[in-house]
DNA sequence: TTAAACATAGACCGATTGGTCAAAGAAAAG
DNA sequence: CTTTTCTTTGACCAATCGGTCTATGTTTAA
């Protein structure tokens, strides 16, 4: 059996620079011509490798979630305070999402683009989301068996709530001028938590 | 000096229509053609009326703020609790986005797909938002005066988190199947509430 | 009844869209 | 070397994009 030329070039590394676009413009608005230029690589290369711009824009997704996505989430899985955890994750995303040329989160940002009526994307989406709120469940569920929370707190709500807050701002995110708004987001719902 | 013909078709109505298709599936994914169709209208009867179709989209996400939304908000600015006024919004806001055919919030939607970089867009989407902010601050303060909140809430931070939830549940709404992740945030951020 | 001012329908425009294909080049196995 | 398998390049495609324009009403004021 004969083999031909390896690839010239890193798919992860061209699939980085197409999430990057998709992420900041939006899956209709990135087209193939502007994707082929930032990724760097020919047009047939781009079809061979990836298939279409929809297989695409569903791997880069993925790339998303499993990288960056998932590095944010595995702050809550740490060990110490569980609470603290969140609080240190919350602190985090509000400096991200204040920066002036913040995207906001590729999910949210492409929840915005398809609906339920597109039965795949849908499904992949909530998939990812789920996999948010799963990891704040974990830490709530923590944070009460370690007495953090009380015991008559529904965490499964909590853990909807803080996902759909960070889902809100981060989509804030990508049109604010000043850091007051994400500030002031994680200040109530970390004074809310407190309470809780 | 001499009139011609009035037009056939309602503006408004028409705005209407290009409003719901722009709502649901983005400004980039939706074309002219399917716009004139829905709207029932030819080209140059679309231009004439409306511009082009950036400014057709900034018309019909000003009819969104005027009607939808303020409709919406208007419960908000009511009589009685201030705090009851907040739950019932939130109810209805959980009800619709649990709907399977919601399309969110248009603002939220028309944030993910432009950016800090589209300055006139980033700016019409701030005041909109800023809007619903100020909304949820003025129910606030009358609740605080009124003894419903704490004296030492910052009611600021409270309105923004209100807005970011709210922005959260209604993207999420465009993707969910079931009604338990609306109704989740819900119960989690009134309870929330009670405690502040 | 004529003329000016409007609205309508739809052909038409260059540019761009996502997607395909053929030809050339490069590496490895024989 | 030759052959085979792979990649790359870039020309090419029909279809659609947003936008314009002409021709044809249609209404009202003179």
């Amino acid at each position: 059996m004969t083999r031909g030329p390896d690839k010239q070039f890193d798919p992860d590394e061209a699939l980085g620079k197409a999430m990057q676009l998709f992420w900041a413009k939006g899956y209709a608005a990135t087209g193939l011509a502007e994707l082929q230029a930032q990724m760097g690589i020919g047009r047939k290369s781009l079809y061979d490798t990836f298939g279409n711009k929809r297989q695409l824009f569903i791997k880069a997704l993925q790339h998303y979630a499993d990288r960056d996505l998932r590095q944010i989430l595995s702050q809550l899985d740490k060990g110490g305070s569980p609470l603290g955890n969140v609080g240190r994750l919350m602190r985090g995303l509000q400096e991200m999402h204040a920066m002036p040329e913040s995207a906001g989160c590729m999910i949210g940002v492409s929840m915005g683009q398809f609906r339920t009526d597109d039965a795949e994307m849908a499904g992949i989406l909530r998939r990812h989301v789920k996999s948010i709120e799963e990891a704040f469940y974990r830490a709530f569920k923590r944070a009460q068996d370690a007495g953090e929370l009380k015991t008559d707190t529904n965490i499964r709500d909590l853990a909807r709530l803080f996902t759909g807050i960070n889902q809100g701002m981060a989509l804030m995110g990508r049109v604010l001028e000043a850091p007051a708004v994400p500030r002031s987001i994680v200040n109530a719902a970390l004074a809310m938590l407190k309470a809780a």
